[in-house]
DNA sequence: ACCTGAACACCGTTCAAGT
DNA sequence: ACCTGAACACCGTTCAAGT
């Protein structure tokens, strides 16, 4: 521990912690271990526990951006390349790469609003790939959310197998899948039946799929419509 | 507290206190005073903490089926009537509400696999339209956990909001606005052009754009067949 | 200015003891 | 058989005291 305590320090250690010990095991009293301090220390630092993990999620988020500059600059970032869908698509993807890895984010997303600099740039990113496919304005905004709300909902989902080794996590679809092959047929036919192509591929096969499928759903509404029904 | 503590008056007072004061307020000693009980009595009936939460998600499930009978039968419930689409659309609906009314069902779906009949109830329906619909083993599946995914999402993100006062609610979706609206727009030009089309409709209207989406891409695939890039 | 450490008001859970 | 209550090993957070 060279020197006094800074807030970027604190944030590695909760990174390295979160990650080596899951999120439920990550305590102030641990925390402090962790940096060799007690663990009082970092109130100076952090209002709460909770400032200190929307600090770590604001972190995170830095990551999915990555190579993915400013979207209204010539720079040739991922933001500027290829077919909006692609962008679309491939942001969609970091993002949940990033909310598996640190499960602190997905709460954070969870939690609602646009509170820090890289969660803004994200949804700039978003809105104006939306925008060259030709949805925009409130059409955008749909989309933004439909998104948004698939992204966490796998995040949500796949955080406790992702956490697991490779070998466990195969084992466990296996015996999910036994749970549905072994009902009663008679209740459950069709479960029975589809018993053993149930979680089929990887979680990220699985989140590609439905990410495509949304991605295909919004890009015939290219007018930019909002069907009745949806209001 | 007439006569002897049972599983059933637990899961009642369980559900009736984390309505009333939210999940993170519930509490095995709160729960023990609401019961008129000692706290640690509530062990004789469940494991752990889990253990009793996931039979309140199980109770919680039972209502997103009302009306929803087994599929394979001649009654009239919801699961036989109608396009296959608007049925898997009211039961996506109907789980998301459920999700939302207890933040305890959305834990219990994310800790992961099939637990209690009604959750394999609720597959055996979805998988059971999706193959009238023409999705049928594999692609079917996919379907399956794509629509999971995006309900989990929807729910987990709608869920802080859903227990607010609608007031204090749209004041908040107004602030989220305005946080937008007041950004640099030379670095965000299509969030600040958009800020005042974000959190369009409701929740709800939100939801159901997404779930249409959804369906559309589905819907597109009835051949079954699932693209390599999904894989 | 920054960190310590005792303290407070809580947790979930176990287990011997009561009835 | 079922519930009690003390106890254990933890929490997050506050605040006076040290340096």
């Amino acid at each position: 521990m060279a020197g006094t305590l800074r807030r970027d320090s604190i944030i590695a250690a909760c990174v390295e912690l979160i990650e080596r010990e899951g999120i439920e095991a990550f305590t102030m009293r641990r925390l402090g271990a962790a940096l060799g301090v007690d663990a009082t220390a970092v109130y100076r630092h952090f209002r709460d526990k909770d400032d200190l993990l929307r600090a770590v999620g604001d972190h995170a988020h830095a990551l999915v951006l990555t190579g993915a500059p400013a979207v209204d600059h010539g720079a040739p970032g991922l933001a500027d390349s290829g077919e909006w869908r692609a962008v679309i698509r491939e942001l969609c993807i970091r993002l949940r790469a990033a909310q598996l890895a640190r499960p602190a984010l997905a709460a954070l997303v969870r939690a609602g609003p646009p509170l820090h600099d890289h969660e803004f740039e994200l949804t700039e990113t978003l809105l104006a790939q939306l925008h060259r496919g030709g949805l925009s304005g409130e059409a955008g905004a749909f989309a933004y959310h439909a998104l948004i709300e698939l992204v966490v909902g796998s995040a949500a989902i796949d955080a406790p197998m992702a956490a697991t080794a490779p070998d466990d996590r195969e084992a466990a679809y296996a015996s999910w899948r036994r749970a549905y092959a072994v009902l009663d047929a008679r209740r459950y036919p069709t479960a029975v039946a589809t018993a053993g192509q149930l979680y089929p591929s990887s979680a990220d096969g699985r989140f590609a799929y439905a990410l495509d499928r949304m991605l295909d759903g919004i890009a015939g509404l290219q007018s930019g419509a909002v069907s009745a029904s949806d209001r």
